[in-house]
DNA sequence: ATTATCTATAGATCTATAGATAATGC
DNA sequence: ATTATCTATAGATCTATAGATAATGC
């Protein structure tokens, strides 16, 4: 044993902890996302990241520390920029253009961060682990969803939208671009599938002729 | 070590092969259901079929191959009894009715064979894992899913539905009650969600008024 | 001098197998 | 007599740690 270590895979880069650990936490959810928790070695996940598992348990105790972390990370940013132009389509009054919006919005953020929103399901389906507890209860409270089922109220009790549970009407507005962006950008679904904006438009027009209200029995007068 | 078999831990019931087979398969479906493939381990199989490791082994070459066979099993049984009723809607034109059916109906699917619906949620996110390929051609061929891309285009030739891809209306057909069957079955959270029925009634008015051609453009008559 | 990283390895699991044992069927 | 099952264990991982080494900063 005690192998003389080859010279020419010496000469590695030697980042600040700091570094270090931000490096391996991307890494970290890269791999956890692409075959979960139970799926992942440390192993695997100190070759993507080009050192050892001993760096890996220097920077966090625990494999389990380090998948919460990864997911403390990247969860924390919020969808708070997005809510704020929604309010500008509400204050217009503009429901298509918010739908539009919303699933635009949904569609880019599954393709920018595929690794996180597949590690994201992962922890749906794991909630036993406890490190995905803390994500729970951030979800349950995400900024999106508190202000559509809100935004949904308001334009029931303004008679544009149906009547109904809000968390219903609210849930239909989410599947629907959750579903379509897990399909064409989470699972290898090979896509003949059309861009994102065209289906954006397709999509916000059938969900508002299913959420708006109905025309008074035989007439109507278009708004 | 060289235990003494603690005498009460005996009184085994001995199945016979293909009743243990099949046994196994179960408690396979709910093991890899409730942690997937990677956190599923022979041993929490053995211990929940109340058998050793080395009798699955007996019966299956690998883990692979049992995880492989509990798929297989599970996922060849179809739609098609669901399909032939909603052919049944479709002939009386009642499309809130078919629409209805088809969203209780996945959420029973959902609700009894949970374990299963949860191994096929972890298998989309484990494409990698050659034991899911088969899976995936059944799944792409679903006759639930050519009946309705089928139902769709005709109703869209007879204009009663709005003209549009039809994968993405089918999309949006079955991502409402999937999502919804997903949250409250799958997932431990905890539900204030209303009964099943309701929500189909409600959904399937959403939908359908989401799907349905515009009236023409000020006044329409109901049909 | 400090500290990020590595090599080497311990100890715990995990999949899988070999050979022994006991329950069934004739 | 047949065969389903078990005990015991091999061999391969996997997580985690101890102590050595080398890259950086002063």
């Amino acid at each position: 044993m005690t192998l003389a270590p080859a010279p020419e895979t010496r000469a590695r880069k030697r980042l600040s902890a700091a570094g270090r650990r931000a490096q391996i936490l991307d890494v970290a959810v890269s791999v956890f996302g692409e075959r979960g928790f139970g799926g992942s070695t440390t192993k695997a996940i100190a070759a993507a990241a080009g050192i050892s598992e001993a760096t890996i348990f220097r920077h966090f105790p625990s494999k389990d520390a380090l998948y919460m972390a990864a997911l403390e990370q990247r969860t924390g940013v919020g969808s708070a920029q997005l809510v704020a132009v929604l309010e500008g389509y509400e204050e217009r009054q503009d429901d298509e253009g918010l739908l539009r919006t919303l699933i635009r919005s949904i569609c880019i953020g599954y393709e920018r961060d595929r690794n996180l929103h597949r590690m994201l399901l992962y922890g749906w389906l794991e909630q036993g682990r406890a490190a995905n507890t803390r994500m729970w209860e951030r979800m349950r409270r995400y900024p999106l969803i508190e202000f559509l089922e809100r935004y949904v109220a308001r334009r029931q009790a303004a008679g544009v939208f149906r009547p109904g549970p809000p968390e219903l009407v609210c849930g239909m507005l989410l599947a629907v671009p959750t579903q379509h962006a897990v399909h064409t950008k989470l699972y290898g679904v090979d896509g003949e599938a059309p861009d994102d904006d065209a289906v954006a438009d397709f999509y916000a027009r059938l969900l508002l002729g299913g959420v708006r209200s109905e025309p008074a029995d035989s007439t109507r007068s278009r708004l």
